[in-house]
DNA sequence: TTAAATGCAAAGAATTTGCATAACA
DNA sequence: TGTTATGCAAATTCTTTGCATTTAA
């Protein structure tokens, strides 16, 4: 059994609205409250990577009482679902953020299988190298050599 | 002038031996501490990723006085010195290791330019790239294609 | 001699947890 | 009604800082 506060933690995937996460939690046992409202409101309202209480000040503009351990307790989870990304920088506090489909790709140079991996791993990487060396990574074109775990 | 503790952090290059290091230091207006030069050793010993907890144990295991304050201290301004590298992992603690000297290659699509960058930048991306998808970057192929700074 | 480095303790920031209460389903 | 979710406070973990003392140069 999920411990207490978790629900099911299999991928949820297709969402595009708020409605459609909150459906989804609560088709796997878990309960739509105004809180879990609130904040997925937050992160679809943008895209940008926000910090547990950066969001928990957003979430708190409409509800004051809401409790920055009930945003932390529901971005874990969110992140368990697949719905939020969670990014570490620096020695700053984490930053979340709703993810997204964008993909690159790990090309095995031995059997040249592509395998497709989530954009946000290479969120920070992108930013870093454009910051320093004003390179503008490629998104679509982004691709990794390296060996997949079949061939090695 | 540089505040209390803390050396011109103009980057320190060439090194390759602890003793390398600590000559630098002191040309900088350091000091060669047993401490500094215990810690030095252990990062020398191998190229692992320790923490600053880690590191003290090591450092300790020869001199039992040494605490973490200075470790934290002094790793700081190795960091500064270009020495060592630190890294942020996951939600634990930042993870050191002697800056190294290989390299990935930015690759303009437009103009071909291939830009030489730290490999150290792409560390935690293929940390989490082998533990998520068992699949190993090649730190001599490791490429990215992109636009640079001059086509951009 | 004197500025830099250290030890120690305390403060800080970010996050997690225990537990009684509230509120979805 | 029976869990699940929440609020609150306290605990934890990692890191930084203030200050008196020691020490390298």
């Amino acid at each position: 059994m999920a411990k207490q506060g978790q629900v099911n933690d299999l991928p949820l995937t297709g969402f595009r609205t708020v409605e459609d996460v909150l459906i989804g939690l609560r088709e796997r046992g878990g309960r739509v409250t105004p809180a879990r409202r609130l904040l997925l409101t937050a992160l679809f309202r943008n895209h940008a990577h926000r910090s547990a209480e950066e969001l928990a000040g957003e979430v708190q503009a409409q509800a004051p009482d809401v409790n920055i351990s009930t945003i932390y307790r529901n971005l874990d989870e969110l992140v368990g679902l697949g719905v939020v990304d969670r990014t570490h920088i620096g020695g700053g506090p984490a930053t979340y953020h709703l993810s997204s489909s964008t993909h690159g790709h790990l090309v095995c140079e031995q059997c040249g299988t592509m395998t497709e991996v989530p954009h946000e791993l290479f969120g920070e990487l992108g930013a870093t190298i454009r910051e320093r060396y004003g390179f503008a990574i490629d998104p679509h074109r982004f691709a990794v050599i390296g060996r997949c775990a079949a061939c090695r």
